[in-house]
DNA sequence: AGGCTGGTAGTCAACTTTGACTAGCGAGGG
DNA sequence: CCCTCGCTAGTCAAAGTTGACTACCAGCCT
């Protein structure tokens, strides 16, 4: 999957109404620039694409008030409620390697009940023991380890991200069940958008050594 | 940029001459299938791709000996030979938190030298160092983490992978100062592809949980 | 008054990725 | 003998991604 998707969703979803250039500032309010693939012209493809089947419903409205081309809206429809909890729980229980779709998971969970998050979590610790259990087994020739030679420090990186992933989704387990965190019934929900003309409170725009256009 | 470029020419490069069907083998073999996204389509793609763009040479040929349609066989050029190394270096010093990447840079590091290979994982480290500050600073809002919420698990998130993978650069760096696997101009290069014909002594086909398609 | 800059809002062509499909041949079973 | 199965080798359309580009307005400078 990918996590544009779940991103553009959650984003028109916590909004209500929104259009293209809201949810762009949102994805990088969330700092989603840095840590996904979140560009303009994949965000509106989304929208487009996702309207087109029916998970958003699209209002074309009259040029905006602040200059810019003709802008359009989106509402999430049912369907498409159901393909963003379909989505977030994915990102949060399966382990593939792609941390992007773990932070995206992680910055949209309190949308989900603290039990169940909590318990795609554990499944999630399990995911990554099977998968963890998979790659040991796949590199294991039948005359010894010795002769994988250098190969074998991929297995090696392999095992040992599974293994720290493992222990940091442990600590993330203690976290939530300690308390933390406002979820999906518990009262005012943490406000995870940016107001119309509010601006990025984080360091809009900047540049960080590693960007590696 | 994308790992396919990458393991494509080191495979063509490994063989001397090689057409799509051994170049996917390989790529089995290597696990790639596993870990990133080096499928059938991508792999013919990018071997056309690269001969238009006079990274490679293609000569057509008559159709296989084991039956199937015509087949094109592919050699690197020197301008390849470029390209190879550039994205090589670039995928063992670059930290863009993309482990496909890393893992194509470990299956083929030893294309290089030994010192160079060392000269670039350190400069791995520095580059993990630096996404690790930029993050931080990133998601620090002026009035205290306290205001980040649930947010402050991305970023949490983000400052673990760095410092478990720089804990893990560090040791391989130890391994190879050590004197582990054989580089280049160290004598007889380890086998890293399929001759024709030969069969993946790793589990070819065997499905694994996780794989998550 | 004219021009320059910067923010708003989005389009587009080129490229890459994906997953399903094709077509030829040999081996083995009935 | 013929028919299906599986392997070899690859094509293709649809979808997603990228980076550069457009057009409009407001404010500022000169």
């Amino acid at each position: 999957m990918s996590v544009i998707r779940l991103l553009v969703l959650g984003a028109v979803r916590q909004h209500g109404r929104a259009h293209g250039y809201q949810v762009r500032n949102d994805l990088e309010y969330w700092g989603a620039h840095e840590w996904s693939n979140a560009k303009p012209g994949s965000i509106y493809h989304a929208l487009k694409q996702m309207a087109k089947q029916g998970l958003l419903h699209a209002h074309e409205i009259a040029p905006s008030t602040a200059g810019g081309p003709p802008r359009t809206e989106y509402e999430i429809t049912e369907q498409g409620a159901e393909e963003y909890f379909r989505l977030l729980r994915e990102a949060l229980t399966s382990y593939d390697q792609k941390p992007d779709v773990l932070s995206a998971g992680l910055g949209l969970m309190v949308d989900l009940e603290r039990a169940e998050a909590l318990a795609l979590l554990e499944q999630r610790m399990r995911a990554i023991g099977e998968w963890r259990k998979a790659v040991t087994e796949y590199y294991t020739p039948e005359d010894g380890p010795g002769q994988l030679g250098h190969i074998g420090e991929i297995m090696d990186f392999w095992v040992h991200s599974a293994d720290t992933g493992a222990e940091w989704t442990r600590s993330l387990i203690e976290r939530i069940r300690g308390g933390a965190y406002t979820f999906a019934g518990e009262g005012e929900p943490f406000v995870g958008v940016l107001a119309e003309g509010e601006e990025n409170p984080y360091g809009t725009g900047k540049r960080h050594p590693g960007d590696d256009d």
